[in-house]
RNA sequence: GGAGAGGUGGCCGAGUGGUCUAUGGCGACGGUCUUGAAAACCGUUAGACCCCCUUAGGGUCUCGAGGGUUCGAAUCCCUCCCUCUCCGCCA
């Protein structure tokens, strides 16, 4: 959500935020609809004024003049009746509008139209090189018996999987090592609800927009079960969302608070299965672990004060902080600034960090860092009060600490040896019993 | 799943159709008094939005949510959500 009165000073730079983020709104036609909306308002207003002033004095009076008075006062109630009415079916487009409204990315951020003109900033590591000729994850993990890819789709359906064995061990240790060492730097561990409601949603601003890429929980039963409108009703009222990330729950944790700024920064780590459709990618990325329906992730998320200067130094540190894991598992990867095309609505300033993935020859993303300024924070109304005391919406940030199977990819490919076994990172081998090779059954 | 009780301001709690603007208390904050503090006394005490060039000021909405009845709703009616108690089922 952006404050209104920014659009209205200046109204060509939401404009500019627009195309360059690919979002198709005019905002002149906004405005104006904005206009329209207070014209209205304000009738509505005066009428209710008016008629509560009058209903004041109804008790006052007796006879013919009560009955005038309430004779005019029915009249009044007609004419409130419609334009009450008018100004709703205004304020539904207004909102609507409002919602597609983006925040405007940082100087910084090059402008582009997709994720091929995104900017690579910096690289670290060295990309492997064979003297044999290595193999993807998915022969790997088949023939060391620790994925399972067939057996998951006859379970769940396409992009489904098995983790088996050292597989799931080795997901579960690099969780596990992410983690430790989050809360090593002092972030505090949330195991979320994986089920949310609209409003968190709405509020970390994946809806509206991202409604066809979210799991529905709760709807459209009735056929199947053949049930009565009541129970039809009810299950439509339980309507919930399966996560894509920890971020929708975390993020919302504090909506509708009012923090005291001594408790910020709130630095928080959620850990989470994720859900996602993955609609409209048929084909893309069909092979393997790389694009699938459910996967597990350690999240950071980042509350702080409204001060560009504050949130960018947590950005770097957010960053940072998944920069740290990856080395400490040796896996080469390059950081990279998105560009307006590839921004989310309400983000303001992105890194991605892709890692290096031998099968795709190339980087393939496996983090996201992202600043959103006080966006979500509108949304979600999380405030704290100012030294000024004034109260102040938030800046939010998140970023990906780990994701697995993503991870897994980059894991297998790179510690791959010869005879078709997996070397388990050294940082990883005290999350699995000392183990140092996963070998062929 | 069955039965019942509830949801009012930061918190507790009164209010069952109007004439006072949601009684009262607690807490918090400010002031008087005091060397300082406590006590006492006095005062303040939410959010969103709109009008207004600004200040000042005025207005609308919000009593779990949304509809409805009415000249007028915290109060009456309908639907939904949530909390609590008991029973049943259950990892």
């Amino acid at each position: 959500m952006i404050d209104l009165t920014l659009v209205r000073k200046d109204p060509d730079l939401y404009q500019t935020a627009c195309k360059n983020k690919n979002i198709k709104l005019d905002i002149k036609k906004f405005l104006a609809l904005d206009d329209e909306r207070r014209e209205v308002m304000t009738q509505v207003q005066k009428m209710q004024s008016e008629r509560n002033a009058v209903s004041k004095k109804v008790p006052t009076l007796k006879g013919a003049e009560k009955e005038a008075v309430i004779k005019e006062m029915k009249a009044l109630g007609e004419k409130l009746k419609n334009a009450e009415g008018s100004l709703m079916v205004i304020e539904k487009e207004w909102m609507a509008q409002q919602l597609q409204l983006p925040s405007v990315p940082l100087k910084t951020v090059p402008v582009g139209k997709d994720d091929t003109e995104n900017v690579q900033l910096r690289t670290w590591g060295t990309i492997p090189k064979f003297a044999f000729e290595p193999k993807d994850h998915v022969t790997l993990g088949e023939s060391l018996d620790i994925i399972d890819i067939p057996r998951g789709v006859k379970i769940a359906g396409s992009r489904s999987y098995f983790l088996k064995g050292d597989g799931a061990r080795l997901e579960l240790a690099v969780l596990q090592f992410t983690i430790d060492s989050l809360v090593k730097k002092g972030f505090t561990l949330f195991t979320p609800p994986l089920m949310a409601n609209y409003a968190a949603m709405m509020g970390t601003s994946y809806f509206p927009g991202g409604e066809e890429q979210a799991y529905a929980v709760g709807v459209d039963r009735t056929p199947e079960t053949g049930l009565g409108e009541k129970e039809a009703k009810q299950i439509e009222s339980d309507k919930a969302y399966l996560i894509g990330t920890s971020e929708v729950s975390v993020a919302s944790y504090h909506s509708g608070e009012t923090l005291k700024p001594s408790d910020l920064p709130k630095k928080y780590a959620g850990f989470s299965n994720c859900f996602r459709r993955e609609a409209g990618t048929y084909g893309k990325d069909a092979r393997g672990l790389y694009r699938i329906h459910q996967f597990q992730k350690v999240e950071q998320v980042i509350l702080c004060e409204n001060d560009p200067e504050v949130s960018a130094k947590l950005h770097a540190e957010i960053l940072q902080n998944a920069e740290d894991i990856l080395q400490a598992l040796k896996l080469p990867y390059r950081v990279v600034a998105v560009c307006t095309g590839d921004m989310g609505r309400g983000q303001v300033y992105k890194n991605d960090i892709e890692t290096w993935m031998p099968s795709r020859l190339g980087y393939g993303e496996t983090h996201s860092c992202s600043t959103f300024y006080d966006f979500q924070a509108r949304r979600l109304n999380i405030k704290y009060e100012a030294a000024d005391g004034t109260k102040k919406f938030v800046h939010t940030l998140n970023n990906t600490c780990i994701a697995s199977p993503r991870i897994l990819i980059p894991i297998l490919e790179i510690y791959q040896n010869k005879d078709g076994s997996v070397t388990i990172p050294e940082v990883l081998q005290p999350y699995m019993n000392g183990k140092k090779i996963i070998a062929k059954p």
